[in-house]
DNA sequence: CTAGACCTTGGAGTGCGGTCCAAGGTCAAG
DNA sequence: CTTGACCTTGGACCGCACTCCAAGGTCTAG
């Protein structure tokens, strides 16, 4: 067999795989996201490869918008030994609902961003007009152009 | 001519006017986007409808995602009596670029969580499969079902 | 006159996800 | 042996826009 050996990584050397700072991958460890790992006989911590997988389904999970506390959860489920689908798949259709719904506010705001750009041409103000706006954005209230 | 003795808005009336809290207008006093108004002999502020034109300014622009030093900005321009338009203008182009920026970035969210969500149809994994995972969302990994 | 609803202030707390710090220990190169 | 790069810890701090609190003053209806 190979002699297991294989010096795990310090928390930098992980920390630098994944593109995170260590001081991330030790937050992650105190919210529980991340399992204490072994330590080296000085006390520096020594992660396996299995460490930085599971960094990498935090950040793809963080990617979707999920926050670190569902991702615990799924976490939780999957160190059960159970497959966490079930819960993933109802925490991504309810991101999805989310995101749709941000979608389409997003979408209306352009449009009226759009609009009011439109209103303001290259706009040459009279002065001193104070008490009108130009983004209120409410009601229809291009008070300042023209 | 009515007198013009017209009682001016308390604070918890001006923000109930608005849908905000007392102290929000407050906070928003003291970061400097309202102006620090009349006090009754009591000590009490006493705002008059431009309070509420400010208040509802504010809001407007809090709509288009504008940060509130932004909005401090645009009405510190107004206060000298010049028309914001122009700041304005570019703050609106530049968060409507955001805005871009974020529709896209959401629809192709929105588009990967749903090949993750057909690929876990109704999903039933092989109980015990520690290591694999459901969304791990970077390189196409449905490595949960079937 | 008293109860209760309002007002004042400065300062602290919230949520989220980190990020930085100081004081001290460890390790490898030169 | 020294230098410098790493590691450890607990705790403070960031940004953002509030939100709440305590301790005290004021006002108004009954």
């Amino acid at each position: 067999m190979t002699t297991t050996a294989v010096r795990g990584l310090r928390v930098a050397e992980l920390a630098t795989a994944a593109g995170v700072r260590p001081d991330t991958v030790r937050y992650y460890e105190r919210a529980g996201l991340l399992p204490a790992p072994e330590r080296t006989a000085a006390g520096y911590r020594s992660y396996d490869s299995g460490a930085l997988d599971r960094l990498r389904f935090i950040q793809g999970a963080q990617r979707l918008g999920l926050r670190l506390a569902d991702i615990r959860t799924l976490l939780t489920v999957r160190d059960t030994g159970t497959c966490p689908c079930e819960p993933a798949e109802q925490l991504l259709r309810r991101r999805m609902a989310e995101v749709d719904a941000e979608i389409a506010r997003l979408l209306a705001l352009r449009a009226e961003m759009a609009a009011m750009a439109d209103a303001l041409p290259s706009a040459e103000c009279p002065p001193p007009s104070p008490g009108t706006w130009c983004p209120p954005a409410g009601g229809g209230d291009p008070s300042c152009p023209s």
